[in-house]
DNA sequence: GGTCGTCAAGGGGTG
DNA sequence: CACCCCTTGACGACC
């Protein structure tokens, strides 16, 4: 089974000059609309031009797989400011969209805490609504047309049995293409893996396991019981089964992500999926990113106990 | 040249 | 209801 490792957003090692830009409403508001337009066109070149040398020096270093940043469209979801942030960079995106497809780069999105698809607040899920949609017009651009997306299941507000209900009602209301994105994970504090897989089997949905969330706060449930189905979860996709990695700051505060990646963690991990006869794409979330990334290569590859065909991609012999 | 507080935004928990 | 916590990375303000 070949394993890919991948990081999330930006790149500790590329180049200290190379990096994201941004730019705040309240900044946006005192530019006024000209300059602060002419400012995001500044950003958005700048930062697809950051994200294609991300692109590069990942392929150059054997890295197939990479979550793309919602913030590198910055405001694009903001409901005061109105911008096209595709037409102007169409043949920028479609550069990039080549290149990702010509070397099967894998790439996802997550986006942050404010995508509550399952709110009670009716302008959260509006909000959230247009959030996946941002998504789905990056993809269009890029000529990805099987992008995908990982959610949480949300809030608990009235309860999960209630909640769960108000994501499924949701979800069936989205525009098909925008429901074909979706993923779901499980969270650290209320969705568990049998919640998220439950849901994710109702809805015929991917579920991408969070190895992380479930060590930390779920142990009580046997993994390795709900790991076939969340597998099964994926027979259909064409896509690799994905996981979520990463390991806790400390014993106090086990919920944080630490810097780098404990390999112990991730070897032990690596014998429990090695049972399946499935190839995983794992997303290491940690600070240290592909400077993390890079040391669990090293680590290893000391210890020989697998076989790496590219920096970030290698085999493991599945156990019969 | 380094450190700190801020940012559009939610949700949950506490008192 | 008011306030705090969680969390992200860039950037402006400040020393």
């Amino acid at each position: 089974m070949k394993i890919r490792l991948g990081y999330v957003a930006i790149s500790l090692t590329l180049n200290d000059y190379i990096h994201y830009k941004t730019l705040s409403y309240s900044q946006y508001q005192k530019l006024g609309s000209e300059k602060a337009n002419k400012k995001l066109t500044e950003i958005i070149l700048n930062n697809l031009h950051v994200l294609e040398n991300i692109l590069r020096y990942n392929v150059k270093n054997g890295i197939y797989f990479y979550r793309l940043s919602q913030n590198m469209i910055p405001l694009a979801t903001h409901p005061e400011v109105n911008f096209d942030y595709i037409t102007p960079f169409l043949t920028k995106w479609q550069k990039i969209g080549q290149f990702i497809k010509h070397h099967q780069i894998r790439v996802d999105f997550h986006p942050d805490q404010f995508c509550v698809l399952n709110s009670h607040h009716e302008e959260v899920v509006t909000s959230s609504i247009k959030i996946l949609e941002f998504i789905y017009h990056i993809y269009q651009a890029l000529g990805i047309d099987n992008g995908k997306v990982v959610l949480h299941i949300g809030s608990s507000v009235m309860g999960k049995k209630e909640s769960i209900e108000r994501f499924k009602k949701n979800f069936f209301q989205l525009p098909l293409p925008l429901q074909q994105m979706v993923m779901l994970e499980n969270d650290d504090k209320i969705y568990t893996i049998e919640d998220t897989l439950t849901l994710c089997e109702d809805l015929h949905i991917q579920m991408v396991l969070d190895y992380h969330h479930y060590r930390c706060c779920h142990t009580k449930y046997n993994l390795e019981q709900f790991l076939p189905r969340i597998f099964a979860t994926w027979v259909d996709s064409t896509y690799p089964p994905k996981v979520h990695f990463s390991s806790p700051k400390s014993r106090q505060e086990k919920r944080a992500h630490s810097f780098y990646l404990d390999y112990k963690s991730f070897i032990q991990f690596l014998e429990i999926i090695k049972k399946y006869p499935y190839d995983v794409d794992i997303m290491l979330e940690c600070k240290g990113k592909d400077e993390a990334l890079f040391r669990l290569v090293r680590q290893l590859k000391f210890l020989n106990q697998v076989k790496f065909s590219k920096q970030a991609v290698f085999t493991l012999t599945i156990e019969n």
